[in-house]
DNA sequence: GTGAAAGCGCTAACAT
DNA sequence: ATGTTAGCGCTTTCAC
């Protein structure tokens, strides 16, 4: 009745030693070990498995029970090699580091938009390293990830000319890709750097210094000449302004704003660009005593900033809200969305707390 | 003298239309493309995609040049369906969420470790939620993964006693399984509580309230053990101590705290058992103005704790050298460690920062 | 130094 | 309602 051409019944045996230890490893049971211990054919497990018609409730209990009683779990990847569609039902995702909170929120409103589609996801730390990007991408593309959501920094993303013509939908987040047209989703760096400078242009600032990040990312670009329009809108001349540019970690943030404040003619007011000089302004402030004395403005808010005295009033970003949505634009090129790239801008918020509200007494 | 006997040369037009869309994408170039464009066989091309010797260097120029101008990228999962020891060269990470700090630094841990070794990790968030540790698990199993490093919330682990059998490393993170045993990294919860403890007893409380997380956790468990077993030591009766279980987030944090202090009998010392009720608890402290009057200490660190005031005496946990050494224990295994599951303890770290160090002043 | 054939675990396309 | 055969892209094995 049932075929059994080859009667390989489950190799208990034989793999019983394997690398010479003693109670060795089992062999991973495959749709045919459940088959013949259900006593049906492959492809019905098959239907069982992936929940397929036209398969009998009795069937189904006997597959179900032997699948099971094996602990089996089927091989995504193997069947992927045959499907039709041949997703992996997994992304990709490149963020500056999963260790920093901007990042984490991200990661967390991809992988929430993901896991309602049954998609895991990769995560890899850029570091702000074109290597680390090649890398990352070269490992998402081996594994045939759907689709790619990356925060990029080398100079160009041509090299995902071909990858993007194959039909892998490509997102970039915070910051926009070079040599190729694709989404983008974005915080409105500009637009969110003048509001900044507005706020302390209104309180009486004339005087206002920028720290800034590495000047080739173009985020903090972006910011830097949002400020410098606002200035300019303002009637500010912003030949003598104060701007510093290369920042990247508090200790050095601290070091320049120490000497700025100390030096000639020192602002009344610092715009500072990123989490991290934020919070290297806000220890220089202290350490000087002048934490109530200089207003303070940050790009990207800074955790409990509400509990500091004063409050850190910032250009607060909505991490969750780009991941949201480029998450989305990944799913919705999946799901045919055959449109020309968009850059999609994620607003700003400024929320005063004190610091952004110190007048100059000059 | 090629042997071509299925002279299919890359099927270039029949796929340009596919789905219907004008300029529709490119079939992927598999190693048989790049094989014949080169000139060689298939095996060839393996191997000098995998970098194996015994190619000339004429003939690995050749094929490189090829895979180039195709883009080729070889299919990792296809050539794991063949390979030896069948390693997808990929991790499952499950953590409480990857958009807090704590999980987001043993998330960074483990990718360090992991690139080292070119392997990929899938990152997901538990949430606490028993159906999401199995979706997880099911959904890493599924691809493959090489090792699992988790963050668990349901009754009892022992449905993953069929995957270790099969060789597949398991290390709990935080918590420590229930039926089975595994490698296990966690903080030392019960001294750490016990030191955050000794702390306010030394500065002169006796009446300590203890905010605690949810008491079928663990982790939280054993830090509400270590708070009751210090004042056991101490000599204080552990009858009348105030203890709040149950608390999750800020805001109940908030709430509890703010009754407690305003009751019958305020405490005059509190042990927050999680970062969010620490919060919570500064939060209560300043609005009721006793920041400076009731003492505080918080189980793991809390950013910018140094910079409020006080700064907040935390009992910090170093979840980078958890994430490090759970990556560590899944490699030591895939590397053929034999030895039983052991607990590996991370050594915890009193910071006293100026919330700690308030005496009471009955 | 190189390549042809078989097969990994699964699904597609057909049987029946 | 169920099973059989071929084949996905690669590595293994073994031949040359």
């Amino acid at each position: 009745m049932t075929s059994m051409s080859e009667a390989d019944a489950l190799p208990a045996v034989p793999a019983a030693t394997v690398g010479g230890v003693p109670g060795g490893q089992r062999t991973r049971p495959t749709m045919r070990h459940v088959a013949v211990l259900a006593g049906v054919g492959v492809k019905t497990v098959s239907r069982v498995i992936n929940g397929e018609p036209n398969v009998s409730a009795a069937t189904i209990a006997k597959v179900r029970a032997a699948a099971e009683s094996l602990s089996f779990h089927p091989d995504l990847h193997a069947g992927n090699l045959r499907r039709a569609d041949g997703r992996t039902r997994t992304l990709g995702l490149l963020v500056g580091s999963v260790g920093n909170p901007f990042s984490g929120a991200v990661h967390r409103a991809v992988e929430d938009a993901a896991r309602e589609r049954g998609i895991a996801v990769f995560a890899s730390s850029l570091d702000d390293d074109p290597d680390r990007e090649e890398a990352a991408v070269t490992a998402f593309l081996r594994r045939r990830v759907d689709g790619l959501i990356l925060t990029t920094v080398s100079k160009s993303q041509a090299y995902l000319l071909p990858e993007q013509r194959r039909g892998t939908p490509l997102v970039f987040v915070d910051r926009e890709p070079a040599g190729i047209e694709a989404d983008v989703v974005a915080s409105d760096n500009a637009a969110g750097a003048a509001a900044g400078t507005r706020h302390l242009l209104a309180h009486g600032h004339r005087r206002i210094a920028f720290l800034g990040d590495r000047t080739d990312i173009q985020t903090a670009a972006e910011r830097r000449r949002g400020f410098l329009e606002e200035l300019g809108r303002a009637g500010v001349p912003t030949g003598g302004v104060p701007i510093i540019a290369g920042l990247h970690d508090e200790e050095a943030a601290e070091r320049a704003i120490t000497a700025l404040l100390t030096g000639a003619r020192p602002p009344t007011a610092i715009f500072s660009s990123q989490n991290l000089v934020t919070i290297g302004a806000i220890r220089a402030l202290r350490a000087l005593g002048l934490h109530r004395t200089v207003a303070l403005v940050g790009f990207d808010d800074v955790p409990l900033a509400d509990l500091l005295d004063p409050g850190i009033t910032v250009v607060a970003q909505d991490p969750q809200g780009i991941g949201r949505l480029a998450a989305e634009r990944v799913f919705a090129r999946l799901d045919g969305d055959r449109a020309i790239g968009k850059t999609y801008i994620v607003p700003t918020e400024l929320i005063a707390r004190g610091s952004g509200e110190i007048r100059p007494n000059d």
